[in-house]
DNA sequence: GTCTATACGAAGATAGAC
DNA sequence: GTCTATCTTCGTATAGAC
């Protein structure tokens, strides 16, 4: 997550950051600002929409953000090699919050009620990110109904996980459950690895 | 959901919900004491920790009216049998809410930035669901660790799908969420079913 | 583009009467 | 036990100067 150039940038990121942390209803303006280190005067100009739009970007943000580094980790080492860096990736937010941080789109969607475009913003990025894995469960052979079930059951799971950790203040049940995630994903693409290309 | 002879009561189920609704932020003392139709000076006479208070006792009701229910429908019908019961669960809910409403104990979890003894609830909550699933499935031949795996990928799984299916407005990606969940307990079971007593 | 000041409303919480 | 009134805080949003 390098530094943005812009102050509008920064605050939508800024808000996706808070997001996650406290949710979409306790993060205030006024975080946003001291988070961002964007001028107070700002807001209005560049979300005109005021809140709802500023969630609804911090959603697609983060979204396309998890979505961009999920396809470049699935180039280089697969489904399995993805599930693995997902979970590293989880036990250093974790590490870093003390269990504090979570899903911002998981946010987005719990919160929605006053934001309908946030809702909105989240479904399309688990769709994205379900269909990212799912293509490239298919590409190493897996069938297109089989690989589509088990991506949803991934990013079920994770977002499950993440929520039982961060309950329980332990990494053991979402350990438990790339665990079991990886075993399914590799037992889908088949005795060859995650690059075999059986059809 | 039987109506509770005391106020007291139905304001935290009102409460419990709201919340699941709503979300713990936005779900305001107003509309507890509308939806349960309770005596407006009573809240703080009840709960005078305030919303602290009712979103903890929120949290630990729902958790455990769910656990009696799941514990009747593990002696009826077995692992695969709640599994059943629960996707229908959540099929009617979404059916009647229009998809707004989930899970109160992941709300409780995701917006405890200023309520830790809801968090706190929380896991106890998740603890006590996962280990009653364990139980079942080692009362049928399931090793304790293995069992212990499913049944935390059971309700991460269930967690996950019913925020993918909110944010995508779609009983798909929950539907396939508990198929697979279905298959890998009942093979976990072996091929003697849900009532074999393997050891 | 950015600032300050402020209007406006909502919600949690308290006090004291009945 | 329950009611009303009120205090206080806070957050969104707007207006208008610089």
């Amino acid at each position: 997550m390098a530094v943005a150039p812009t102050p509008r940038e920064r605050m939508v990121q800024s808000a996706a950051l808070l997001m996650r942390e406290y949710g979409v209803e306790a993060m205030s303006f006024a975080q946003v600002v001291e988070h961002s280190g964007a001028p107070r005067g700002s807001i209005y100009y560049y979300f005109p929409g005021g809140k709802a739009q500023l969630v609804k970007e911090a959603t697609s943000w983060a979204g396309d953000f998890i979505a961009h580094r999920n396809i470049r980790k699935l180039e280089a080492d697969g489904p399995a090699g993805l599930l693995e860096a997902s979970e590293k990736f989880w036990r250093d937010v974790f590490g870093e919050t003390d269990y504090r941080a979570g899903c911002p789109i998981a946010a987005a969607t719990l919160e929605s009620s006053r934001l309908p475009e946030a809702r909105e913003a989240a479904g399309k990025v688990f769709e994205r990110w379900q269909s990212i894995f799912a293509e490239a469960l298919q590409s190493r052979g897996v069938a297109p109904e089989r690989a589509s079930a088990l991506a949803t059951l991934v990013y079920a799971g994770i977002e499950g996980g993440v929520i039982l950790a961060r309950a329980q203040r332990s990494l053991a049940p979402l350990e438990r459950v790339f665990e079991e995630l990886r075993s399914l994903v590799i037992a889908a693409m088949g005795p060859h690895g995650q690059r075999s290309s059986l059809s």
